[in-house]
DNA sequence: TTAAAATACGGAAACGATTGCGAAAATAAG
DNA sequence: CTTATTTTCGCAATCGTTTCCGTATTTTAA
């Protein structure tokens, strides 16, 4: 293996000590421009590059950042950690992506993990199974800089980056109403979720306040298996008392009742109007083509990312406050919800 | 900051010495089970987690294997990093995901970040920019191991593991010879690419073998910008000599091309008919359904990492030769190449 | 009863970088 | 020409582990 050469092999090489070398590299002003020169083109040339973990280990940082998602195969997600690593790359920050399939277990194993300092910071999302949010506790006392965004843990006092999903699921509710719905069904994966609880407030306030009435059997809680939930799907559009109108809180659903009433006769948006929060570039493309609620995901990654890493390079200009930032949502109107 | 407690600390806590307290915790035969039990109830009482850093320096290994994609919103990427992260998750390893932007100054910052150690081997598909494979070769000579999926680079002799490209494009181009094309165009993002040259191979084989000609009008190069290849592709659609079945060799363009076929009169399959290599579920759901050549992600991503790991975890037992393993995809036909 | 071997643990070096402190050499000031 | 100051660099400690040795104690064998 031609493995690397170190400071000292370099530093005998140059006949310089250890020291004045690191120093060179460090461009500190200690060090002559003359043997900064000739120690840069010897590095150069030796095709030197620093141990990392030796840095690490004498400075206490990693210059890495974990990012912990619930789903990889998502536009929404995707798009948040592209944000975040364009701010990160800037600063020369590196990302640790993990994947909880929304499995707490699977989450909490991948926290305790990160408890050994292979990351100066976590920006999070967490699964929808998460209630007892003790490893984020642990990880919080731990003096780890740590921030949600999207599905935020109220418990936790730190900065959450959210958008504004109140007032998107209370106008794309109202857009349905105004689109003559009368009896609209709400689609969520859990109930546990902070932004499916901010979601459903919306919903049943734009219900209630055109004088109709948010039925329990119409918040429909669905699971992690996409033919399950068409299943669910199919079965509530099928029932005596059928919705006319549909929020999706999560694209995926809105993709599942797509299946779903393919199974049926019911056409959308003639017998079902649907609106959906999604982030996929297809959203016009399907038959017919998709209302959405789009999320700044883009933003909302970079935001993460700013925030942190100035928290991690200035921590006294920066503080990671108990403050909820809201960035809004876009509604694009479609077909799915317009009678043409 | 509640900063872990180290070693040394947890050793002056159990009066013994630093070097039986990790003896202890790695499970040495040298420790008594007594002394062992004892230190691990007191290691969780006092919360010690041992710093990542001093042991990957000591070990010369960081349990990390740095992943390389050109674009991460893209569902064949992200199904493969899932495979790749299972696995590498059951081995206690973790990964570093690096998004290219299929930009090939980007791939070679970031190959160049990886040679300092971060990781203990890389394994990823190259940008469509790259043709210079410099940086490539330099980390490969450096001794990590290395390995690609899908995008290959035949420079680097290493394992590749790809899909049977050349038999899909062959077996796709052959499926729409038989519903009646004449004049096939190919859609690709670069003919550096070595998934497009033999994608390409096989659409120009079968082309052939049916007596049809390969006309180089009909291969459309596209770019990066979504808006603008659906106005290349529109405006083939639109010329005088204009296609009547089209293979896309990656998801994106077949999106682009549904686009583009909205802003015109051509139907779709009547006029035109298209299959396309894609990964979304939501094939199914655009009108009319896409014709796929679906690539078996998740098994691609597991054999790299189990390749992968099982080098790193025993070197003699495994050897990255320089072969090309081939996984097999699947055509799944739907609306999009079948007239009704 | 004594030598040999096994068991259980401690001391200290090592991994590769950074940095506080000290010192030599070069320059400036008196 | 001497003293003070600046510039430039080296020595050695340090970060937190792991592991090579060495050693004291106990067990087994002779």
């Amino acid at each position: 293996m031609a493995a690397g050469i170190n400071l000292k092999e370099l530093a005998a090489e140059l006949k310089l000590a250890p020291s004045t070398v690191s120093r060179a590299l460090n461009d500190s002003y200690e060090i002559s421009e003359e043997t900064k020169k000739k120690v840069i083109r010897m590095a150069e040339k030796l095709n030197y590059h620093p141990n990392q973990f030796a840095r690490s280990l004498r400075e206490n940082k990693s210059k890495t950042i974990a990012v912990i998602i619930p789903e990889r195969i998502n536009n929404f997600f995707a798009q948040v950690i592209d944000g975040i690593e364009e701010i990160a790359q800037e600063h020369g920050y590196h990302l640790l992506v993990y994947n909880t399939h929304e499995d707490v277990d699977r989450e909490k194993k991948i926290v305790n993990l990160l408890l050994n300092g292979r990351a100066d910071a976590v920006v999070m999302s967490v699964s929808s199974q998460t209630s007892d949010v003790s490893h984020l506790q642990k990880l919080y006392d731990r003096g780890l800089p740590l921030l949600f965004f999207d599905r935020i843990c109220d418990e936790i006092p730190t900065t959450k980056f959210i958008t504004n999903d109140y007032e998107s699921a209370y106008e794309g509710t109202k857009h349905l109403i105004q689109q003559d719905c009368k009896k609209i069904a709400f689609l969520m994966i859990s109930k546990e979720l902070s932004i499916t609880k901010e979601r459903y407030r919306g919903y049943c306030d734009a219900i209630n306040e055109a004088g109709l009435v948010a039925e329990p059997t119409f918040s429909l809680n669905c699971c992690m298996s996409e033919e399950e939930n068409i299943k669910l799907i199919t079965d509530m559009l099928l029932s005596d008392d059928r919705p006319d109108g549909i929020l999706s809180t999560v694209e995926k659903l809105a993709i599942a009742t797509y299946h779903a009433v393919k199974r049926t006769k019911i056409r959308i948006p003639e017998d079902l109007k649907i609106i959906s929060f999604a982030n996929t570039s297809m959203a016009g493309l399907l038959n017919p083509s998709l209302t959405t609620i789009n999320q700044p995901t883009l933003t909302i990654g970079q935001e993460c990312a700013k925030l942190l890493i100035g928290k991690l390079t200035k921590p006294k200009h920066f503080e990671l406050i108990n403050q909820v930032i809201t960035i809004p949502s876009k509604i694009t109107i479609r077909s799915s919800t317009v009678a043409e």
